[in-house]
DNA sequence: CGGGGAGCGTATCGTATGTTACGTATTTTG
DNA sequence: CAAAATACGTAACATACGATACGCTCCCCG
């Protein structure tokens, strides 16, 4: 998905920038700063496209050639040749240029404000991305969710189940070794996965089983979920913005922002989210929580 | 053009609420409001229409059905089954108003950052907090000492060895889980004090040590680490601010900020450190750490 | 165990949308 | 000033898109 839009967008600068004769030095050429740069070779028609269209930028691009071409008060093969003069194909191809940039300028509404410039070394991105990610994760996370999965993990009737992938596992269990302190029957599944598929005999509708799954999602803990979900077990997914295949089966979904400038992805806004719902869950447990884990100290 | 989608926008806005019970009081509800508000009364197939798009808000709404079905895993008809729920006639009368919305959002961008105006609970504090840990930890981390961690971590002339403590052994874990696949010989302690201290015997002044650990420090640790130093080996501490004793034995000491509105101590800026870490140490390590991978990558 | 209902996907249909050909208007140039 | 070239809009066209009818499957309740 990214890779595939990422080349799209490289293939356009290239035909873009290539008779502009501005060499490979160009960084990230948005289409707004394109048409400032051909707005001047444009005839009248046209230039009126591109006026309407900075003047309500992006929004009246991605609506019909029709709406257009209205608002811009030319006609609709004005708008089409006004977006061919700009390197494009034709118009769903603009539309899609126009979406992946706000997308990209979505993701990331800190970072392009505070670019520190006196931090030249590895670091700061990354942790710049971070900050982000955390800050984007936790604004599509509304706190009635928050609270609705930390009612149902403090729901100690049932048991419950955690389990990552190869990357992730380590979050399942940090978690698990938090809650296990203040909640009976709390398993973190580890081992092969022939020793989680012989603990599904014990799960049923009342138990909740939590599972961190990020790109590239594991075969085995997708099959694993459909066999627990086909149970009646209450899945809350841990996964990255593109989702897990493991959504379909989930009754609570965490999509949690991955993407840093780094080879690897970031599980630091899932860690976060685990964080706060431990704390959650901590807090509705009181007092019974505090009472545990007092008699848990009595028992070293 | 204007008044009209206003209009259309209330009209909805009325049929909204009008069912919900909650009067006319109700400012403006965005449509992640309204997904939130009617996602648990959802069939499973729509569910996964809308966590698919709060997970990607807005940009994959504005695209064609078919990519948004394509996405989200399930047909055009329950996309478009998903969006008369919320209370659209058609489907570009939902994406008018997701690109409303979206007009209104960019035209003033304050509003961007108070986009959650609910935030009255728990989870606000706790990110807010997480996210000054995090600021404060990088604050006081030099890139230099950063690079000079790197740089050790990077030359796998000596053996690493990674352990932690009770709820910091998943972030060695997930550290050992990166490193364990750009470079050979390194090695997570699990199970027992003993079975680490077995592992004494191996180590020497060319190898690397990394231990986590955070109050209340571990005894066992502590032991741990005073042997390794006499061996000679090099001691990496990611600890909290007040220092575990095992700084004493350290050559580099990661001190990260812990403290957050919860029962509980926070690891998130120590993971973002070892995140940091692990993407120093495999940019440094180019382009061994790619054919490394790629080599693994053949024995799937 | 059998009947009813809800949920979801496949396949088909109608239409809105982008596209293109062509003619007219306007500007440019010799 | 004439003639050509460029620009622009009208109208017809084709396609891709959203809408819908239908049937299968699963689950709940009697």
């Amino acid at each position: 998905m990214i890779s595939y839009s990422l080349f799209r967008f490289v293939k356009r600068l290239f035909r873009n920038v290539g008779d502009t004769g501005l060499g490979t030095q160009t960084t990230t050429t948005s289409i707004a700063e394109l048409i400032a740069d051909r707005i001047d070779s444009m005839p009248a028609g046209e230039r009126r496209a591109a006026q309407t269209l900075v003047a309500n930028y992006p929004v009246i691009g991605l609506k019909t050639v029709a709406d257009f071409s209205q608002q811009a008060g030319v006609s609709s093969p004005t708008i089409l040749r006004f977006v061919a003069r700009l390197g494009f194909q034709n118009y769903p191809e603009f539309q899609s240029a126009l979406q992946d940039e706000l997308a990209a300028q979505l993701q990331s509404p800190a970072s392009r404000t505070t670019i520190s410039p006196n931090r030249s070394d590895a670091a700061s991105p990354m942790i710049e991305a971070t900050l982000d990610n955390l800050r984007e994760t936790f604004r599509h996370l509304s706190d009635k969710q928050l609270n609705e999965i930390a009612e149902k993990m403090a729901d100690h009737r049932g048991h419950m189940f955690l389990i990552g992938g190869r990357f992730t596992d380590p979050l399942a269990r940090y978690m698990a070794a938090h809650l296990a302190i203040i909640r009976p029957n709390v398993f973190h599944l580890v081992g092969q996965e022939s020793m989680w598929r012989d603990r599904l005999i014990d799960m049923g509708k009342r138990d909740v089983l939590v599972i961190f799954d990020i790109r590239r999602y594991q075969d085995s803990l997708i099959r694993f979920a459909e066999k627990a979900h086909q149970r009646g077990v209450q899945i809350v997914l841990f996964t990255d913005q593109w989702l897990s295949p493991i959504a379909r089966f989930a009754r609570h979904v965490i999509a949690g922002r991955t993407a840093v400038p780094s080879p690897w992805d970031s599980s630091a806004a899932l860690f976060v989210v685990a964080e706060t719902l431990i704390g959650a869950v901590t807090r509705q447990m009181e007092p019974d929580s505090a009472r545990r884990i007092r008699e848990m100290e009595g028992l070293r």
